[in-house]
DNA sequence: TCTGCATTTGCAGAAATGCGCAAATGCAGA
DNA sequence: TCTGCATTTGCGCATTTCTGCAAATGCAGA
């Protein structure tokens, strides 16, 4: 991806981005970071009812984003490659440095306060 | 983002998500590698018309995924953090590498045929 | 001031997406 | 085989999003 990418290159990432592109399915992917969960314990997480969990992570498996691991009765879903958490932290932290130096900007003094009510950084 | 990320952070980054998260922006964020280009120029070089690459620019200043420059008549619009496009390689090579295993699972000796008329890798 | 170019905005129809409910499937254990 | 749990699927409605057209804005130069 040095100059351009092809029309198929550019599709499937735009169908990434898309994957990731809804609250609910970042919560899930966010619940999903550190150990594989079953449908049922992201809808917990998540907060979202288990027939809902149950189809974003369809729609998450379909498009490459996570994986699934039948154990038991249970279906495990776990993130499909740690550089997907790596470039969301890239994202994150690029994100928030603006939002910083926005802020900024705004006032001649950087006013802490009010950043910090808005996001907390991990 | 070590472990999970706050609330106002989950809807930034996902609302960033969204914004490439289509086929027509992704096209301008590649076609914004590089050099900074002006609405008409991105509307020429994405094959789109200028009213709609104007408001897809627009939505994606918006959101942070670039800035605007205004020289002379001409608005320069250019990626606003060169992380964006090293997160969209990670991504990148991450399906890339997933759709080669995919391949070479489908069959005894891999595919590279196949796999080509599909995607071209930059 | 008038003209022309670059860009933006408002609007309306079309298309895609998301969600809840109910029913179906798959499977392990009694 | 029957039962119960975990998950998936189909359907319909509500909502959002996308796009093209026409008009408006902003601005530099004649």
């Amino acid at each position: 991806m040095k100059k351009a990418m092809s029309h198929g290159s550019c599709q499937m990432l735009g169908t990434f981005f898309a994957t990731f592109g809804h609250s609910t399915r970042m919560k899930i992917f966010c619940a999903l970071q550190g150990t594989p969960k079953t449908v049922t314990e992201v809808a917990v997480d998540a907060g979202i009812s288990i027939t809902n969990a149950s189809q974003h992570l369809r729609i998450m498996r379909d498009r490459g984003a996570v994986t699934a691991e039948k154990r038991a009765q249970c279906v495990y879903y776990h993130i499909a490659d740690p550089r997907f958490v790596t470039a969301a932290m890239l994202i994150h932290d690029a994100l928030y440095e603006q939002l910083v130096r926005e802020a900024a900007l705004a006032s001649d003094r950087p006013q802490h306060r009010r950043l910090s009510s808005i996001l907390q950084p991990v």
